[in-house]
DNA sequence: AATGAATGAGAGTTCATTCAT
DNA sequence: AATGAATGAACTCTCATTCAT
């Protein structure tokens, strides 16, 4: 009765024409999902961008939620190399804290500005699988991580539990950042909007 | 004259009878979308819930989208209420900012966690027609007044935007409550979350 | 089991208000039937545009066909009464039959052009109960013997069976004016279609 | 490119398969139609006559009209091929006029008679879009063509405009042997029906 | 490995008609 | 006599998914 995952791959495309195809297919979802949203993009649809045919599609896709599980994954990685290069920056070294949280911020909003109605799918209007929750949750765990490690090595910050604060400086973030690009917020120019969130996320870690 | 819009209800419902006819609908629409999502809340199963014949719902209701509308306005007008309650409370007046900021955090906290699957539905879900989102922007206005008015009458608080810093309080207070009613965040406890977003605001209205 | 008529309006209206309505509903179906046909005219619309409610509607008719036919029987007696007028015409007496067949056709035209889109349901898109038949063979049997009382005080024509003859005139009229109105033919321009209808008809009648 | 066409078929069969498929809803909707009209053949009916699942269906056509246009242009082209037959029969070269037109006209008659529900559907009762208007036209004007041809090559004729005259003949033997199969004509029986026709027609085309 | 024709449950919506008021 | 809220069968059409080729 065990039946094979629901909403992985159906099987690792070794070749590398098969890679190709899953490629195109998620590279296709993704621009069709952006277009018209979960339940707008049809299997259908996707496939016929993707210039594949359907049953192939579904030969390595069990079903539409995989596929956006498949699209959520590579729309994260791409998210988090964004963010890791500004963090990785040599400048990040010898930076005050209100350096590197704008740093942080600004690197946030360009994301959520790169794609917003992906991010929106991703994010709020498509199924939330536990698949597609763990993405987030690594996504996010690694966030923190990196944060926290920021936070550590930076001598105008002392708290008593920088795990926390590092997730809780994630979390505004990305729900200020995803909204402000979504839909803005109260008319705020994106200069104030920014300044304001690094203040509040400063003073937050800074006492 | 009567136009031809296709978000707001039908016709006024005079009769009495029509009032709870309609009130069925919305108050089966909220368990139905909560339940199954907007995709997978079908118009049909909404109406049998409301114990009313498919006819009936269109009597009142152009489409699905419009049902969602109206399940949106009445959420959001008892959100409002829940929180008006507690600013409301006559304790405020003399409290400090902590146990201002701490009241209204529960506040929020408290309505989505009354019903996290239908505020998902309302807020990221479901599809957001211009109507909806004007119901929600006018929740978040008058949210902001109610903070601002509070932070004006706050001896502590001393800031050179009140409107602004009114808007980015309910943004945040709104966006981590409901995440973490909704999936909840790094395994934080409520109370140690409460806290932390307090501190949060609390540090960034009076530096 | 034997039913109530299913076709024929459903109570005498007696009293001047009944009167009053059912000519208001007849009226109304003629102008909805004209604008979407009679597919897209519904009973709600028709009580609507007539100012009263869809349950006074089916106080007078058993069901939508029903209007049809009364629509049809108005509109009916209308082109009767408008073609009688024509051949009524004291210069009739003394024409030539060509003369005589002219006015015939130009009526008849006339009539077709004055409605065509609620002639077209009449005639053809409609459902065609028995009862609209007949309504329609009465016409034609009532136009047909003043064509032939026509055909009779004409010196010029000598037929062995004007009955048959009168009614070839008749159908031939109908259908190509009916065609004209509503498609026009060939781009024929409205007065050489006329004198081509008229050669043939008069050819026909004197050999 | 594909286009946005609301009223052409989807996509060319090209396999075996699917050219059978679309053959099969094609008999199935004139079937269907023949039977209970327009609106009262439902797209599930003509599928299940089809022996084709609904979704098969509307692979291949995007919406009913266009069934019906397909259907249409069908029974149209046989019609032709019908009368082509008759006319392109070798005894007719050497027929007298009225021989000619008392051809065409059984001609016109029998393929009223073949299937005279079909034909109100297709001519009079269904929507009429510019797609089976122009089939009509497109079938009228060759049909004319025909009757041209013959009257030029006819001795005894000699007119003015032979164009003319052949679209008139076109449209009156259509109506009225439309008419005639469709509800009889005054209970004439159906030769001397034929004959009265030939009569009209030959006083009109030699006079 | 790939195709694409075929599937069919189920979606949203309409509208002729009824009946309690 | 009149109302209009309520009905629900039936409609057109979509789309995730399967499977013979």
């Amino acid at each position: 009765m065990a039946q094979e995952d629901e909403l992985t791959p159906r099987k690792q495309p070794r070749q590398r024409r098969s890679r190709a195809t899953v490629d195109a297919i998620v590279e296709a979802a993704a621009r069709v999902f952006a277009l018209q949203g979960y339940a707008g993009g049809s299997t259908n649809r996707i496939a016929e961008r993707a210039g594949v045919a359907i049953g192939s599609l579904y030969e390595y896709f069990p079903n539409k939620a995989s596929i956006l599980v498949a699209v959520a994954e590579r729309h994260l990685d791409r998210m988090m190399a964004d963010v890791d290069r500004v963090l990785a920056d040599p400048q990040s070294e010898s930076s005050s804290l209100e350096d590197l949280i704008q740093r942080f911020v600004v690197a946030m909003l360009e994301v959520h500005e790169r794609d917003p109605k992906l991010n929106h799918v991703v994010f709020a209007e498509g199924p939330q699988p536990p698949e597609l929750r763990a993405c987030v949750l690594r996504l996010e765990e690694t966030l923190a991580h990196r944060v926290e490690a920021l936070l550590r090595g930076c001598s105008e910050v002392e708290l008593a539990d920088p795990d926390t604060a590092a997730h809780l400086v994630v979390q505004t973030t990305e729900a200020l950042t995803h909204r402000y690009a979504h839909q803005g917020i109260h008319d705020l120019p994106r200069d104030r909007f920014i300044a304001e969130v690094v203040a509040l996320l400063t003073r937050y870690l800074s006492p």
